[in-house]
RNA sequence: GUGGGUAUAGCUCAGUCGGUAGAGCGCCUGGUUGUGGUCCAGGAGGCCGCGGGUUCAAGCCCCGUUACUCACCCCA
């Protein structure tokens, strides 16, 4: 066996029915993003090594692909040994996601986009996990973001293109859960968390559907985040079962001017599927405001999220700029549709003896592409049937043969295929 | 970073108690079939993931290793 030939772990390539089926979901994904006032850039797939590890990432700064520089030699080898920084023989990275290239790229070109800009970017990003189900190591992305509105304007524009998109991809069962980093903030407050340990309590938090009240209350408790258990076992409680009503009976640890807000976005959107969820954390470091993300009954992880991020514009250009943002996870979506291919040309196949003159049958494929016709030639094999199954699974409608005695196009019989 | 499973032909997989490698499909050749999608016969194709060990003898048992895969952590 060659094992040498498999593409680099967790990175995958893709044979011309899943291609297909990727490009198609691409293709609405684009259109609808689009549709709603979106415009589509692209950036390098790499950036300088200092700016992805601006502790902006959050974990996946750890989990980025450095680009050793070049032409390094045994003395910065031991240099970066000695100091224990392999970090510095990178001066550059792949990205792990599109937000911190976002945030650079409006910086570079703030001047020539408008004061709000509405970007749409489908790439993919790199990260070193280990892979699994749904997870892998290079995988696409399909941000929208919005930079200069700090408005919840923004918010509902971004919510909206989302569930149109998912709409029009023809996948149900989504919902939008939705919190706001002030309503965390405020619980941690409540809680007397130290400022060292809160991203470790946020996580925590996030794990509350999974391991219970008793188990993020032990957890908390382990790392020494909360004084009193009391207190925060009975906030767990009021997390666990907080909806809508929340603030009918407000607790204390709620923010209520975010709270109000969040209100606020789910009236604007009636028709959707929004749930508030005080125990959504999201793993960037980069979130100020509202977050959300888009779940699935059959998943138990995340098909996309966003959230706004207004400080982050600034760690580039120097200068606030509010930005928030919405990436729906490709990977994790593209499983779930069901592509009808109705729509596409006449495909047929040509299928010939080895004797025919190739003139001939190039000229009689010219003739049926120029008539809008998709043509694949196939010389013919002992076994027929295998042929034919294997077109049929491509997605060719029907079938002719040629030989040394077929004339024109006219005179080709076609059989159709399938069914 | 932690744990489980798997690794044999192009593909899907068998391989018994350790005894020098098997099937189906695909591919090639010849024949056959009354509308070239049928059937028959033959053929090519294997470092049994890799490296050690035990043994007269290892695809099989033991150790190591790599890859793939599933779950956890975390994430899209």
């Amino acid at each position: 066996m060659a094992a040498s030939v498999t593409p680099p772990r967790g990175m995958r390539d893709f044979l011309p029915a899943e291609k297909a089926r990727r490009e198609h979901a691409l293709g609405v994904i684009r259109g609808v993003y689009a549709a709603h006032g979106f415009d589509e850039i692209e950036t390098p797939v790499m950036e300088d090594s200092s700016r992805l590890h601006a502790g902006l990432g959050g974990d996946n700064e750890k989990l980025a692909f450095a680009v050793m520089k070049r032409g390094l030699d045994t003395a910065d080898l031991a240099r970066a040994a000695a100091s224990d920084d392999a970090l510095s023989l990178a001066d550059l990275g792949l990205r792990y996601d599109l937000t911190v290239p976002l945030a650079r790229f409006y910086a570079t070109h703030r001047a020539a986009l408008p004061p709000v800009f509405r970007s749409i970017q489908i790439a993919p990003v790199w990260r070193a996990e280990r892979p699994q189900k749904g997870r892998y190591r290079q995988f696409v992305q399909c941000d929208i973001d919005i930079i200069g509105e700090a408005g919840q304007l923004a918010e509902l524009e971004l919510l909206t293109a989302t569930v149109a998109t998912l709409d029009a991809l023809g996948l149900t069962g989504c919902s939008i859960r939705l919190n706001d980093r002030r309503v965390l903030a405020g619980i941690l407050a409540s809680w007397g968390v130290p400022d060292e340990l809160r991203e470790r309590a946020l996580i925590t938090i996030d794990k509350l559907d999974k391991i219970g009240v008793a188990g993020v209350a032990a957890e908390l408790a382990e790392i020494s985040a909360i004084p009193d258990a009391s207190v925060v076992a009975r906030a767990l409680e009021e997390l666990t079962s907080a909806d809508w009503h929340l603030a009918d009976a407000a607790p204390a640890w709620l923010d209520r001017a975010a709270y109000d807000d969040l209100l606020a976005l789910r009236a604007a959107l009636p028709g959707a599927a929004i749930e508030f969820d005080p125990t959504l954390v999201r793993g960037m470091g980069y979130y100020t405001g509202t977050i959300f993300e888009i779940a699935h009954p059959e998943y138990g992880y995340s098909l996309g999220g966003g959230g706004r991020y207004d400080g982050m514009i600034g760690r580039f250009l120097g200068q606030e700029v509010p930005a928030c943002g919405f990436s729906i996870g490709f990977e994790r979506i593209i499983d779930l549709l069901e592509i009808d291919d109705d729509a596409r040309p006449r495909a047929v196949v040509l299928v010939y003896d080895g004797d025919v003159q190739q003139a001939r049958l190039l000229a009689l494929k010219a003739e049926l592409v120029a008539s809008g016709t998709r043509v694949r030639l196939e010389r013919r094999t002992k076994n027929l049937r295998a042929l034919l199954d294997r077109v049929t699974a491509d997605g060719f409608d029907a079938f002719a043969t040629v030989t040394d005695a077929t004339g024109d196009a006219a005179a080709l019989e076609f059989r159709e295929l399938g069914a």
